[in-house]
DNA sequence: ACCTTTTAAATGCATGATGATACAATTAAA
DNA sequence: TTTAATTGTATCATCATGCATTTAAAAGGT
C-alpha cells in the first residue's frame, strides 16, 4: 500500500518533469531560431520589462532567472556583447560594488517580439480544456 | 484582454517552472548528499528497475531520462566507473552494435535505499491536499 | 559475395553551468 | 582614522551537455 503511493508519486513527479522539459526545450529552439535568444535570456529581459525604471541588479536577477550567482554575471556580460545594445550593465552610483542590467528602448522592442513567440507556444500548450484555472489552484497549493 | 490571458500564461509557467526547479534541486542535493548520485543517475537505475530483465539499450535510456545520445553514453560510462558496482554495461550479442546497461544485485539495494530520500521529498512536496488526483487530471490533459 | 546505406555507440570540440576564490566597495567597530 | 567583516561582482578551474563526426556492426540492393 505503502509502496504504491509511493510509486505514484514518483510516476506523477516523472510526468510533470517530461512536460516541462517539453515545453522548455519547444520555447529554447523557438527562440534561438526567431530571435537568437536562450530562454534565459528570454526570461533576463522580461523581468527587466516588468520592473518601473527597467533595471535590476544582479542578485534579484539571479534568484529570479534562478541561476547562480557567477551564471548570471556572466550571462549578463555575454548578452549585453552579443545582442548590440538589448540591455546595458552600468555602475551603481549610490553603492559603487552595484551594477545595474539595463533594458534599453531596443531592449523593450526585441522583448515584446519574442513574447509572441513565446505566447503561441504557451497558449497552445495551455490552453487546453480549463487548464489555467486548475493550474493556479495547483500552483497556490504548492 | 489579450495581453492579459497572455500574461496569465506566461506567469503561470513560470509559476511551474519556479515549483519544478525548486523539487529538483531538493532531489539532486539530496541524493548526492546522502548516496553520492546525481539525480539523472538516480533516474538510470530507476529505469533500469522497471524493466524485467534490468537491462536496456542506450537508446532507451537516452529517450527515459531525456538526454542526449552522447549524454547518456557518457552518463552510464561515469556511473558504472564511479559508483562500482551498480551497473554494468555489456555488448549486446545479438546485435553487437549494441550495449546493455544492466543493473546489478549492489545496484537494485543501492536504488531502493534512495528511493526512500526521493520518495520523502516528494511526499512532503506532493502529498498536500488532494494534489495528487489534480495532478493526475493535469497530466492527462497534456 | 560486394558495396552502399543505415544504425548504435563513442569521441572531439565548443558551450554554458557551478563552486571556490579574488577583488573592490561598503559598513561597523575600535 | 585604521581595521575587520560583509557584500556585490568577476574570474578561474572543472564538469556535464549538445552537436558533429567517426567507428563498427547490421541490413539491403545488385
Amino acid at each position: 500500500m505503502k509502496n504504491n503511493q509511493e510509486k505514484k508519486y514518483l510516476d506523477n513527479w516523472l510526468s510533470i518533469t517530461n512536460i516541462q522539459m517539453g515545453i522548455t526545450n519547444e520555447l529554447e529552439s523557438a527562440l534561438q531560431k526567431n530571435h537568437n535568444l536562450s530562454l534565459k535570456e528570454f526570461y533576463v529581459l522580461y523581468f527587466l520589462s516588468k520592473t518601473s525604471d527597467k533595471q535590476l541588479r544582479l542578485q534579484q536577477l539571479q534568484d529570479m532567472v534562478g541561476l547562480s550567482q557567477s551564471a548570471i554575471s556572466r550571462l549578463v556580460v555575454r548578452l549585453e556583447a552579443k545582442s548590440c545594445g538589448v540591455l546595458q550593465r552600468q555602475i551603481c552610483e549610490d553603492d559603487r560594488r552595484g551594477i545595474y542590467t539595463r533594458l534599453t528602448t531596443l531592449g523593450e522592442e526585441k522583448l515584446q517580439i519574442s513574447l509572441n513567440t513565446v505566447h503561441e507556444i504557451l497558449q497552445s500548450a495551455l490552453s487546453k480544456g480549463n487548464l489555467q484555472e486548475e493550474l493556479q489552484s495547483l500552483i497556490q497549493k504548492l
